[in-house]
DNA sequence: GGGGCGATCTTCT
DNA sequence: GAAGATCGCCCCT
C-alpha cells in the first residue's frame, strides 16, 4: 500500500501528527514539514462546520486532496484534505530545496516558509491547485524514516474552539511561525 | 521586539 | 455590516 493510501484514512487530528516531519514539495520546490493544524468536522473553527460552500468544496471531496481557500482576502492557505470532512493546515516548513525559486516568489530570505501565508507564496500555490489530489504532480510528499519529538499546543489566530491543542510542531525547529507557549503546550515523545 | 493597522475577498448575521 | 485558520509596515520602547 503507498503512504498516501495509508494516510488517506486517517482523520484530520492523526494526520496533523503524521506529517510532522515529512517533506513537501511543489514542483521539486519545498522541505521538511514543521508546524500543522487539525480541523475537525464537527469543530466551529473548522470552515467545514457549516456545511458546503462554493469555496470550501474540496474539504467535502476525497481525503488526500488539496484544499486551498483565500485568507482575510489576500492570502492563500494551503490544507491537507483528511478522511473526516477534515482538514489539516500546513503551517510552516523548513525550506531546503529550491531555495532560489523561493526567494524570488517571497522577496525576502526572512520567513521563507514561516506562516500559512507565507509557505504558500514560496511554493507558489494558489487556488488553481485547490481539489488537486495529492498523489499526483506537482505534488510530492516524502515520508520521514521515524516519527520525531513534537510539540502540540493551542490552535493560531482562531476564537472559537480555541481550548484545543490541535497546533502540532517539530519539537526544537527554528522555523515554526510562532513558539509553542509554555502554558497550554506540552511534548509528545516520539 | 512588540503592538496597531490597513489591504481585500467570501460568507454569514 | 462585520468577522475571519494573515502578513508586512510603521512606530514605539
Amino acid at each position: 500500500m503507498r503512504i498516501s493510501a495509508q494516510l488517506a484514512t486517517l482523520n484530520a487530528l492523526a494526520l496533523a501528527h503524521r506529517l510532522i516531519g515529512m517533506e513537501l514539495l511543489v514542483e521539486g520546490v519545498g522541505g521538511t514539514i514543521v508546524e500543522t493544524e487539525a480541523y475537525l468536522a464537527d469543530d466551529p473553527a473548522s470552515h467545514s462546520f457549516r456545511g458546503p460552500t462554493r469555496t470550501n468544496a474540496a474539504m467535502f471531496g476525497p481525503a488526500w486532496h488539496a484544499y486551498v481557500y483565500r485568507s482575510y482576502g489576500l492570502h492563500w492557505c494551503f490544507n491537507v484534505v483528511a478522511a473526516d470532512n477534515g482538514a489539516v493546515l500546513i503551517r510552516a516548513l523548513d525550506p531546503q530545496r529550491g531555495l532560489g525559486e523561493m526567494l524570488a516568489r517571497r522577496g525576502t530570505m526572512k520567513h521563507l516558509c514561516s506562516g500559512p501565508g507565507r509557505l504558500t507564496q514560496a511554493l507558489g500555490i494558489s487556488d488553481a491547485h485547490d481539489g488537486l489530489d495529492l498523489k499526483t504532480a506537482p505534488f510530492a510528499f516524502i515520508d520521514r524514516p521515524h516519527a520525531p519529538e513534537m510539540i502540540c499546543g493551542p490552535r493560531i489566530g482562531i476564537t472559537k474552539a480555541a481550548e484545543y491543542p490541535w497546533r502540532f510542531g517539530l519539537a526544537g525547529s527554528r522555523f515554526l511561525s510562532l513558539p509553542f507557549p509554555s502554558k497550554g503546550s506540552r511534548a509528545i515523545p516520539s
